[in-house]
RNA sequence: CCGGGUGUAGCGCAGUUGGUAGCGUGCCUGAUUUGGGUUCAGGAGGCCCCGAGUUCGAAUCUCGGCACUCGGACCA
């Protein structure tokens, strides 16, 4: 087969999986570069992958309860300030407005890196009492993080994602508030991006900046280091009481709320990628691939095949999926190539051959497998080979991560392990903040969290020796 | 932010001691094309990343920016 003239060069994983990445995106068209360093443009394709999650992630907030707002992108230095530890967590790489016109302001702006001053300040003014609890918000946005190094998806100096802002009377109803919100990402990325998550908590050296507890889901990528997918933070009243946010209780006592946040971004499609891509190009899960089937007639200009073509379009448009027919003028193997490069997960192929026996081809996009389908089945077997393609490429991706999951007993050990594998390494650890920046010096793992499910690996903390509280999952991480 | 690489047509690349540009592919037009990237003919397309400097003359030499990319540091 001539391999000569490909529809668009993509680079091999196994030779430089980084390139292989920023081919997929540029290549597949989902982004392109704009003139300003870590700026993306989200092109219609990828935008579009962007609104199926967005539209799934809203539909699951609205569902609990929560209700969508929009606040200002600037926030002024001294808002900015009043929570400590917040502002020196996000003071290094904020983005500022000094000049309105050409005239200077007296205070800077800091373009949002996160909004949770916004919504306390704005809280501040609204609730008084314990009947306006709970305030459960959410708003879609971007924000603004000046990073250094940049790359499409995984790291941009804007980038879009949703950022939901609850407010509740009690301590154990704001923690419940986040462990739900976390298990919303967590069923989001199983289910319908197909991606395996591990839930855990963060050590206090990687929370958010001012909260007391960070949950996460951690995933796991095709090249084995860690991505962050989501993650919803428990910050006590910490956050109301620097902000002089309170209200009167059934007991007629001023007291300070309870705030969660907990946010995910564009960042997961840079996870999807790297999860489900392949040499050939993107691999969409079914559930959020703005193109589910393809249609392609074969020998186009014979009598009654592209009618036939459009029929099946149209049969399974009624069906509710989200097809395209591709009646362009390229050769089959042209739209072949193009198409599993923008990772559709079923091509439908019909040609007189087919219609001469009264099926079609089905080509699925994670295997490769072609199968032949009647069409007085169609209705019924595309439906369900979308969810085998679901299902497979969640099978694959669990499969991946179970195994590259390694426990060790030492720093040695878990350094070794990372080294000849990659992949989470598991190891038993005693709380202390040395032992984690031991871990990072030695062998270049940072932590990933403190599993929910836990295992007993043993006594004694893999870094000191000393008497153990936790098992922890360490990794490289994106 | 530190170090390496890159920047010439949409994309991938050439470019002669310094004399303002060419190839492949793609694109447009017309044919051709039955199952993995057809074949042919004609055509369009370039502030040579930006700014200064050296020079009679700069894509080419010098300096300074910017962007992309890889690695590291930083970082949700």
């Amino acid at each position: 087969m001539a391999k000569d003239k490909k529809v668009e060069q993509i680079t091999d994983m196994e030779v430089d999986f980084a390139q292989w990445f920023t081919d997929i995106c540029t290549k597949a068209e989902l982004v392109d570069y704009s003139g300003v360093k870590g700026m993306f443009i989200l092109r219609p394709y990828g935008y579009a992958i962007w609104e199926n999650i967005q539209r799934i992630l809203d539909d699951k907030f609205k569902a609990t309860g929560h209700e969508n707002v929009s606040m200002p992108m600037l926030i002024p230095e001294s808002l900015l300030q009043k929570e400590k530890d917040h502002v020196e967590g996000f003071a290094p790489e904020c983005a500022w407005v000094t000049m309105g016109g050409s005239e200077e302001l007296p205070e800077k702006l800091c373009v949002r890196p996160t909004s949770e001053t916004l919504f306390c300040e704005h809280w501040s003014h609204i609730v008084h009492s314990w009947r306006d609890l709970p305030c459960l918000y959410n708003q879609w946005c971007s924000v603004m993080r000046w990073e250094k190094t940049t790359r499409p998806f995984l790291r941009g100096r804007e980038f879009l994602w949703q950022e939901g802002h609850t407010l509740h009377a009690t301590e154990e109803e704001a923690r419940a508030e986040t462990l739900q919100m976390l298990e919303i990402y967590a069923e989001t990325l199983e289910k319908e991006m197909a991606m395996p998550v591990i839930r855990g908590n963060k050590t206090d050296k990687e929370k958010f900046a001012g909260a007391e507890n960070t949950y996460t889901v951690e995933c796991m990528m095709h090249d084995h280091k860690a991505l962050q997918s989501g993650t919803s933070h428990y910050f006590g009243d910490g956050f109301a009481k620097a902000f002089d946010i309170a209200y009167t209780d059934k007991e007629n006592k001023l007291v300070a709320p309870h705030e969660t946040s907990w946010g995910m971004s564009t960042r997961v499609i840079g996870g999807l990628i790297m999860t489900h891509g392949d040499n050939s190009g993107l691999v969409l899960p079914p559930h959020i691939a703005p193109i589910q089937v393809i249609v392609l007639p074969i020998a186009a200009h014979k009598p009654g095949v592209t009618e036939k073509a459009e029929e099946l379009v149209a049969r399974l448009k009624a069906l509710g999926i989200r097809v395209k027919g591709d009646f362009s003028d390229n050769s089959p193997g042209w739209k072949f190539a193009n198409w599993e490069m923008k990772g559709v997960p079923l091509r439908v192929e019909i040609g007189p051959k087919d219609m001469e026996q009264g099926h079609c081809m089905a080509v699925r996009r994670d295997n490769g497998e072609k199968i032949v389908v009647s069409l007085d089945e169609l209705e019924a077997r595309i439906p369900a080979l979308l969810e085998d393609v679901q299902q497979g490429l969640f099978d694959k991706a669990k499969a991946n991560l179970d195994s590259h999951i390694f426990a060790a007993q030492t720093i040695e050990e878990a350094k070794a392990l990372q080294e000849e594998h990659g992949g989470f390494i598991k190891t038993m650890w005693c709380g202390d903040l040395a032992c984690e920046e031991a871990m990072k010096e030695k062998a270049g793992m940072s932590s990933r969290c403190i599993p929910f499910e836990q295992e007993h690996l043993g006594e004694t903390c893999a870094c000191c020796g000393k008497p153990a509280k936790t098992m922890i999952y360490w990794g490289v991480a994106y």
